[in-house]
DNA sequence: TATTGTATGATTGGATCCAATCATACAATA
DNA sequence: TATTGTATGATTGGATCCAATCATACAATA
């Protein structure tokens, strides 16, 4: 398989477990914006000690998820329209590029494994899976798209980016009806990309980041000049 | 000014003064890719307990300088011809774009400041100053350029990119010559910047990547194969 | 002789504790 | 009454210490 080799097992340490459960709370919402998250507070939650959830806090802060203020502790980061439009804009640009490169790559085993994640997350949308879970086969399905292009150092940046689009896809007021779109879109997709159409894969991948910008986008300035 | 407040006055903690150590030595080239950085060993170095010495090295592993394995601890990260192309292709998608938005925004201030950067690097480069500042000053005068922009997620990840672009420019065999041609570029760049000339500026930006990134694969290439 | 098991020191991950900083309330002063 | 100074609890940053894991050398076994 043309993809990057992972670590078959890989230890958690309490840190990367920590830092899952923080990014979880914030992507779901649990933690909005301006949220104060104090070490202690986690810690006890946890029943871990504070020098974990620092190290956890400090590889959110590199995924931009919070702000940390020195002696003030970490906040978690605002949601915006112009920082939408800066994240997805980042989004629309590399995106498109590594898909194709990786199309360029591709090997018949790769093609099987995006079919694959493409069907589970139908699979899900169908069994109305909790948002938590449709989001992970969501970025699973874009993660395989692009993992061939074989830029570990392009897809580590991509990767961090869907943690906060993450967080503004699930604001989304019909996640629904935007579900059921993302779905079609990558049923269309999957059939440039398996036909090797390069062109055809990235204009419909441009199309379909710039299409959710936009919902996202605009329903942020309608919330913003309301308030 | 059209850019980004920052805070005038920012503590430094131990930890950030560790990553910054730890950094200015793998971007300097004195802990090579594979070079392993036992934590004990940097502390007791700086005098400082491991605890900063950790959190330091979590932030570089963001960055892309080191790479932490479980219980294995951090290995400064390989350079190579392949990550050089991932890296500086993602540089060609990202600062020209950026560049594009800047001049949509800039004011006579932000211009200003740019031409002062320029003529920092300038004046380094006649002085003969060390490496390590003509690096600063080279980076500053990027940033500068791209800053008004206001896309401070898009801009985190440029400047992420830019400490691991460093460590290929550190290898360049004619540093003198590459170094006069980036200077002959950024005052192109500037003049053109000034007219608020966009699609002439991106070009410029693209080349002046795309030639840096090409020596450089260039001579990575034949090291690799002579190997 | 090649492979597997075991012991030991080195190293990392995490808990606990102390010092420094921050936020807040309240007192003092003009 | 508005501003400045001071005291106190809350919180973070960092040092020290302990437990778990890893790497290595060496012994045991087929």
């Amino acid at each position: 398989m043309a993809t990057i080799d992972k670590p078959l097992l890989q230890r958690q340490t309490v840190t990367a477990m920590v830092a899952e459960y923080i990014a979880a709370r914030i992507i779901g919402g649990d933690y909005p914006g301006g949220h104060q998250i104090r070490q202690e507070a986690i810690a006890a939650e946890l029943g871990v000690s504070r020098i974990p959830v620092r190290e956890a806090l400090l590889q959110l802060e590199a995924d931009g998820l919070v702000v940390i203020r020195t002696h003030r502790g970490a906040v978690v980061s605002e949601l915006s329209a112009d920082d939408a439009i800066d994240l997805f804009d980042a989004r629309l640009l590399l995106e498109p590029f590594l898909v194709e490169k990786a199309i360029g790559h591709v090997t018949d085993q790769d093609i099987a494994a995006i079919e694959k994640s493409m069907r589970a997350y139908e699979a899900a949308i169908a069994r109305g899976d909790d948002p938590k879970d449709l989001s992970r086969l969501n970025w699973a399905f874009h993660t395989a798209l692009l993992e061939p292009s074989m830029r570990p150092r392009s897809m580590a940046v991509v990767q961090a980016l869907y943690n906060s689009a993450d967080r503004y896809l699930r604001l989304q007021i019909e996640p629904a009806k935007a579900r059921a779109k993302a779905l079609q879109e990558h049923r269309e997709l999957f059939e440039a990309y398996r036909r090797k159409d390069i062109a055809e894969t990235a204009r419909l991948l441009r199309k379909h980041i710039a299409d959710a910008a936009g919902e996202i986008v605009s329903q942020l300035r309608r919330s913003e000049t309301a308030a």
